[in-house]
RNA sequence: GGCCACUUAGCUCAGUUGGUUAGAGCGUGCGAUUCACAUUCGCAAGGUCACUGGUUCAAAUCCAGUAGUGGUCACCA
């Protein structure tokens, strides 16, 4: 027998030799399986996009989960002889990773990315990428995943860039993509536009001040912020409002407001809420979304008083370039001094904030790029629009969402949708493939002709190229083999937080480019937490690198251990515990097999010289119902239990029944035969059903055996 | 405020279409162990299935409500 089965199993020593067995075999790629001849050309495909994790930093317990959750599927799927395809890559995250390169700059040199200018930044800013990326690799390796690494991807490569490109000029075209004048959420520490879902709301005191223009101004108003009202231009009162009626369409001339001259008009609106409040808004059309809308549909003057690094814009004495908040206290002092004020009542209210940056979101209007997604368009001689593609998807359920109750929550939120802000101020990133000359505006994959051209200088969000991505990685806008070999995707598994960041915008992106959906089934995880319950974060220092908990008790059993117990879409609290209980288990199935190869050293395994004996025969349909049962949970995502019952047979039913009364059978000579092959059959069977589970463990025991041909991941799944 | 989820053993969680005596792992207690097991095995204790009402021959499971916890979306100026 083999030596190494005299000592407890020892995952550090195994693994890596493991992995680099299986990239050299070349089976992560379907190709060489069909070449080899362990699946056939004209198969059923299975294809999968690994989520391309941020190079922003490097991979967290919740990316380890995710990983097992793909691989048992890859794995499995493989085994069941399909073509089967799983795709890497990494995200260049563009705004989050530009802004912690950004800070990882100012800290160390004290310099802005102005002072390096953008060439210079953006090398920076690549190599700090690059080095995350190699990480990531590494940590996605250890994890045992099958990915097929030849045909590794990045948000941000030439071939990605074409497509970007690609779609944003058939936008344009199509006159989905628009460059607009309006409201939009500026991150003054951040120095860029983001869009309504890159906003985090922060709850916070604040105080309501209530208070009238002038001595002489009919109505009083309510703000939390004074110093924007300097830019108003209008009152809005519900059209129902008695005490209002007789001064809508008057207009009032306020001739020092903090040392601001307005013209307030009042007009009726029925988005007011006269209950609240005093019952009138005072409307200030450049800073707030709300206000412009009502500004928009009452063709109000705008009063642009805040800039870009929130300062006021006025030209007046006591606001001139005062930040917002010192700004809030001046009007307010003013106020006060001037007996304008009526009552200052503390509140709790939402800000919003930077998700990236925790800056301040200023709302102020600014000549953006925006995807219009209520626009109608003829597709297939139909006329749709995005929202529309995006919903009747899900509804009609040519997308299955798991767990179901995310789609209500999808159309929920696509009901909702507003036209999407994708131009951002920053450098890291797909340039906008618009060029200026003079009046002339040009859309193009590729530069235009011709001298005095200047490109835009923004870049896009992220999301754009992110979205494109189960067809980007296979090589789109080229019709190549893999785009009709894999594409629709079967099933996209991803964590629930990144439903409307990132699976929304593929299925916009799928079914507007390519007029087909970017996968049929999505499945959700959800986060994993730290044994407390708490949230994983930088600032509670509970952050674990998978890397670590692996040398201590092998990616097999961290794989079991974030599998087990985790149903779709919940979240799940990770413990020292459990990966010690699955590695107990790693070393149980190693002990089972030094006890077979003992007592079986050819390990036979003929299952129809096993049920001679009617025991056997039991154990045998058993594990048949155990297959079945199995092969079913997985077929419905149930991986936790599937993983479960898996654990309970092998410890519980084979090791403490069968082979304990095996034990006597095997003594004698006349039943040995029989029971040697039921437990060689057995043995070998499980191996090949805990292989998605645990890889490594199972493919080096398989190795070890006698007799056993290919490798254990391109055997076939046991069916009856 | 809207919507969603959760509440089952000390802890973490299963319990699929309603159907024997509600399960597992960890932990606890008792015992065994020259044995494939450094990481073993057996036995045991431990539950008002959050609460109230309803449907049903039958409810942890379905329905309505209440309470608590968490999430998410939208925010009112």
């Amino acid at each position: 027998m083999n030596e190494e089965f005299k000592k407890p199993y020892n995952p550090v020593e195994q693994e890596d030799a493991i992995y680099q067995k299986w990239e050299e075999s070349g089976f992560f790629n379907p190709d060489v399986c069909i070449k080899e001849n362990v699946t056939k050309s004209d198969a059923d495909y299975f294809s999968i996009v690994l989520p391309p994790p941020n190079v922003t930093g490097t991979l967290h317990m919740g990316s380890a989960f995710m990983l097992a959750i793909e691989d048992i599927m890859v794995r499995y799927n493989r085994m069941l002889g399909k073509k089967t395809l799983w795709i890497p890559g990494t995200d260049h995250a563009a705004i989050a990773t530009q802004s912690k390169v950004e800070k990882i700059i100012q800290k160390k040199e004290g310099k802005n990315r102005h002072d390096l200018g953008r060439e210079e930044f953006l090398k920076r800013v690549e190599k700090f990428a690059l080095e995350n990326h190699d990480t990531i690799i590494m940590q996605m390796k250890k994890m045992g995943c099958s990915l097929d690494w030849s045909r590794e991807a990045f948000t941000l490569d030439k071939q990605r860039n074409l497509a970007v490109k690609t779609v944003f000029k058939k936008m344009y075209d199509d006159g989905l993509i628009y460059r607009g004048y309006k409201v939009v959420n500026w991150d003054p520490k951040g120095q860029t536009t983001i869009s309504d879902d890159e906003i985090v709301y922060e709850e916070r005191k604040a105080t309501m001040y209530t208070f009238k223009y002038s001595k002489d101004f009919p109505i009083a108003i309510s703000t939390t912020r004074p110093e924007t009202k300097v830019g108003d231009t209008a009152v809005a009162v519900n059209p129902e409002d008695e005490r209002y009626k007789q001064y809508v369409g008057k207009t009032f001339e306020v001739s020092d407001f903090a040392g601001e001259k307005l013209s307030i008009k009042v007009i009726a609106d029925k988005e007011v809420d006269p209950e609240f409040g005093t019952g009138a808004l005072g409307v200030t059309p450049a800073h707030s979304q709300i206000d412009w809308e009502i500004a928009q549909r009452h063709v109000l003057p705008l009063k642009p008083v805040i800039n870009e690094y929130a300062r006021m814009s006025v030209e007046s004495s006591l606001l001139k370039d005062k930040k917002v908040t010192e700004a809030r206290e001046l009007v307010v002092q003013w106020l006060r001094d001037n007996k304008l004020m009526q009552e200052e009542k503390e509140i709790s209210q939402n800000i919003s904030t930077a998700e990236r940056t925790g800056g301040i979101i200023e709302p102020l209007p600014k000549l953006q790029w925006f995807i219009d997604v209520n626009k109608e368009f003829s597709q297939n001689g139909k006329q749709v629009t995005l929202k529309k593609l995006m919903l009747s998807v899900i509804e009609d359920k040519t997308i299955n969402i798991i767990p179901e109750r995310f789609e209500k929550e999808y159309v929920h939120w696509i009901t909702n949708l507003k036209d999407w802000c994708i131009s951002r101020q920053i450098w890291y990133g797909h340039r906008i493939p618009v060029w200026y000359k003079n009046d002339e505006v040009y859309c193009g994959v590729e530069a235009p002709q011709g001298n005095d051209w200047e490109q835009d200088a923004d870049t896009l969000d992220t999301w754009f190229s992110s979205g494109l991505w189960t067809f980007s990685v296979l090589g789109w806008p080229e019709q190549t083999e893999d785009l009709k070999n894999y594409h629709p995707t079967t099933v996209l598994e991803t964590g629930y937080d990144i439903l409307f960041f990132w699976v929304a915008r593929m299925i916009l992106m799928s079914t507007y480019a390519l007029g087909e959906i970017p996968f049929k089934n999505v499945y959700l995880h959800g986060l994993v937490r730290d044994n407390q319950g708490r949230k994983i974060s930088k600032s509670l220092g509970n952050n674990v690198d998978p890397v670590d908990v692996i040398a201590k008790y092998g990616a097999d059993a961290v794989r079991m251990a974030l599998i087990v117990g985790t149903g779709p879409g919940n979240d799940s609290k990770i413990s020292e515990e459990k990966f010690k209980a699955y590695k107990h288990f790693a070393n149980k199935i190693w002990n089972i097999t030094r006890f077979i190869l003992e007592n079986n050293p050819e390990i036979k395994s003929d299952s129809k010289i096993a049920t001679r004996n009617e025991v056997y025969k039991k154990y045998i349909d058993d594990f048949k119902v155990l297959t079945k049962d199995i092969t079913i949970d997985i077929e419905n995502y149930r991986f936790y239990m599937a993983a479960e019952k898996l654990y309970h047979y092998t410890w519980h039913t084979f090791a403490d029944i069968i082979i304990e009364e095996s034990k006597e059978k095997l003594k004698s000579s006349e039943s040995s035969e029989e029971t040697q092959n039921m437990l060689g059959f057995l043995l070998k069977e499980q191996l090949k059903l805990l292989h998605p589970f645990m890889p490594f463990i199972t493919e080096k025991i398989w190795s070890a055996l006698p007799n056993s041909k290919n490798m254990l991941m391109v055997e076939k799944w046991p069916t009856n």
